[in-house]
DNA sequence: CCCGAAATTATACGCTTGCAGAATTACCGG
DNA sequence: CCGGTAATTCTGCAAGCGTATAATTTCGGG
């Protein structure tokens, strides 16, 4: 009894590197890069191991491939959220911190992946460029919103100060999201862009809170 | 020619314990959990890989064991910043911020060691403990002295209130800790723990930066 | 001084891993 | 409808993994 070679179809190069890609980041993002492994990333995408080498040279081409997409794509997501939003400095801030503590952005998805790849980031040159093009596209933003805010509200600051004060706004968001990746149950939902909408404008000194309606 | 057996020294089993976890705890931390093999914790430990299943039933016994000891170590060391300190809540709560934002608490073997843990706490119920109460060993002492400093000045809150001004400024100190530790060369030394006590005082509307020269 | 218990090493096994290359199959252009 | 191309599968390999167990060495007590 000759067991019959397994059917396929052919797909395009962009739609297998994209699965295999996002197979990938799946299975990091549920159980490190450990769980990564080429079976497993060829099984979640439905084809067989030798593929992926038909399409990375290497298995860390295709590790290194995903972790760039995953810091593209959060970008993306995150600097979209605020084309809906109106002209009003607050407004906007609001709804830039509002977004950043709602999922996609807050799950335990997105903290696995951060955390999975930390230490091939560390130790790859390379992959640390991405980490910080992605850092740096959230924090400029920022930045800029809270310069707005405050020239809207008469202060200004010297440029070193702005950016202090982004990276502690910046810092506390992180926090939540970090706090609130972890440990989802102990917060209820609408909890943690509440309260980070909130402690943003009170370490600013901005009334924030008076655009918590315009959400959700 | 019949090469000789390598030659050993006995110890005792605490020893050879804290040797091995010591070695555990530096391979995560340098390179995640699948750098921590058998034969490399052995290595390190300057043992043979047969010596660990003495000691340990097995290699996640091992891993559990390890991140026990580093949060329990975490947690006292942070603790035992506030024996020094005065009795005024201000200047503690100030301290209590900035060491935590200081090395050994803020430095890349923390986080890299954070990450490396994060997916085993969160697929193995037994670790989600260990790290809750790591968690919740920082933020309680936070919640009291945010209390005893708000008493102090005269203003009050009722507990659920005071939770989530805990919260915010664990997250707050999260995040810095976060920043700084995987982008260390984009702060300036001190800068971190200074920002640290000066945004958690606005967070809370406390004068937390008249403490700041007690630190250092 | 030596003997027994326990600490440590050495060896081996079955399994998984990433990678390589040959064999096969699907699909497009004629 | 058919032939060529390349997308895909299949098989195999060497190395590394965790674990099990037997063989040795150390060292304190009689």
């Amino acid at each position: 009894m000759t067991q019959e070679r397994r059917k396929f179809r052919r797909e395009g190069e962009a739609q297998r590197q994209g699965d295999l890609i996002a197979a990938a980041l799946d299975l990091i993002a549920e159980g490190g890069p450990q769980a990564a492994t080429v079976r497993a990333i060829a099984q979640r995408a439905g084809v067989t191991p030798g593929l992926i080498r038909h399409y990375f040279r290497t298995k860390e081409d295709l590790i290194g491939a995903a972790y760039a997409q995953f810091v593209r794509r959060m970008a993306e997501d995150h600097s979209a959220t605020l084309e809906g939003a109106g002209p009003d400095p607050l407004a906007r801030l609001a709804r830039f911190v509002w977004r950043a503590l709602c999922p996609p952005l807050t799950d335990s998805r997105t903290v696995g992946l951060w955390a999975g790849f930390l230490h091939l980031v560390r130790n790859d040159p390379r992959m640390r460029n991405i980490h910080r093009t992605g850092y740096l596209s959230f924090r400029d933003p920022l930045e800029s919103l809270i310069g707005e805010c405050l020239a809207a509200t008469g202060r200004s600051l010297p440029p070193r100060q702005l950016q202090a004060e982004a990276i502690a706004a910046n810092a506390l968001i992180d926090g939540l999201w970090l706090e609130g990746s972890v440990l989802p149950e102990d917060f209820q939902p609408d909890e943690l862009p509440r309260l980070g909408v909130e402690k943003v404008g009170a370490l600013l000194g901005l009334p924030l809170t008076d655009h918590l309606e315009d959400m959700q």
